[in-house]
DNA sequence: TGACGTGTTGTACAAATGTACGATAATAAT
DNA sequence: ATTATTATCGTACATTTGTACAACACGTCA
């Protein structure tokens, strides 16, 4: 595989990538529907985003009949790993640490998500 | 305090208020050397977005001679608490557990802080 | 077959971003 | 004082980003 390094990514991008993740594939209108109620987009704009995604890499689409199907077209946990990795050197000089520890203190976890980390860390070796 | 909301932070303007931070107080020239090999940014850059964080509110500076000694002018916490929060919507939903469990795994944490976090799960209550 | 809805394309555009040069002002050295 | 050194300021500018309208294409239903 080309491992090639993808354009960056911008905020509003990356909230749109992230809905065709969870989506797998979709329409522009799914995608829109998917949107969290509180950040509305217009139909348009949402579909500019996804032309742009596609012009970067990160997404492709095949036309189904009259409408465009856009499906994920990189390896999601790759992204991940940069774009995480990018916002750790920006943010913390590159140390995960610190976001370790803030994310553990500032969220509200429940129990059950709790457990998992407390399994998690329990039995992770050095 | 005014608790308002500060404007948003570009990426750039993020790493350079790191550095400020980071410094507790410094000159442009300080912030520079501050940089990380890797990213090298012009005097003249550095300075532009030292003007924009100061404009924004999140730094001051105060004339000290012929150079302007730059110092942070928001709460830190409150603003990692909402780059932070920013990021994990946009990326994850709002979801802050698989970045939890993504940075767990991908970090390479020497023992020492293994054990920090252990212990800091180990004891933590719901 | 012609009007209707739906979706796509092209295009636009202001604001934000990243980057930096040239002019000017203040300091220090000679 | 005159010059060399620095630092700032104003300004610039190509891109990128966020947002979206208008025009055009393709099936669909009457």
């Amino acid at each position: 595989m080309s491992r090639k390094r993808l354009p960056a990514l911008s905020p509003a991008e990356t909230e749109i990538l992230r809905l065709v993740w969870l989506l797998g594939r979709g329409t522009v209108q799914q995608v829109c529907d998917k949107l969290p109620p509180r950040r509305r987009i217009a139909y348009a704009t949402v579909q500019t985003l996804l032309r742009r995604l596609e012009k970067k890499g990160y997404v492709r689409h095949e036309s189904q009949g009259k409408a465009h199907v856009f499906s994920p077209a990189a390896e999601r946990e790759e992204v991940i790993r940069r774009t995480v990795g990018d916002f750790v050197d920006r943010l913390f000089g590159g140390d995960p640490l610190p976001l370790m520890l803030h994310l553990a203190d500032h969220s509200k976890l429940d129990a059950d998500n709790l457990k998992r980390l407390k399994k998690f860390f329990a039995k992770k070796k050095p």
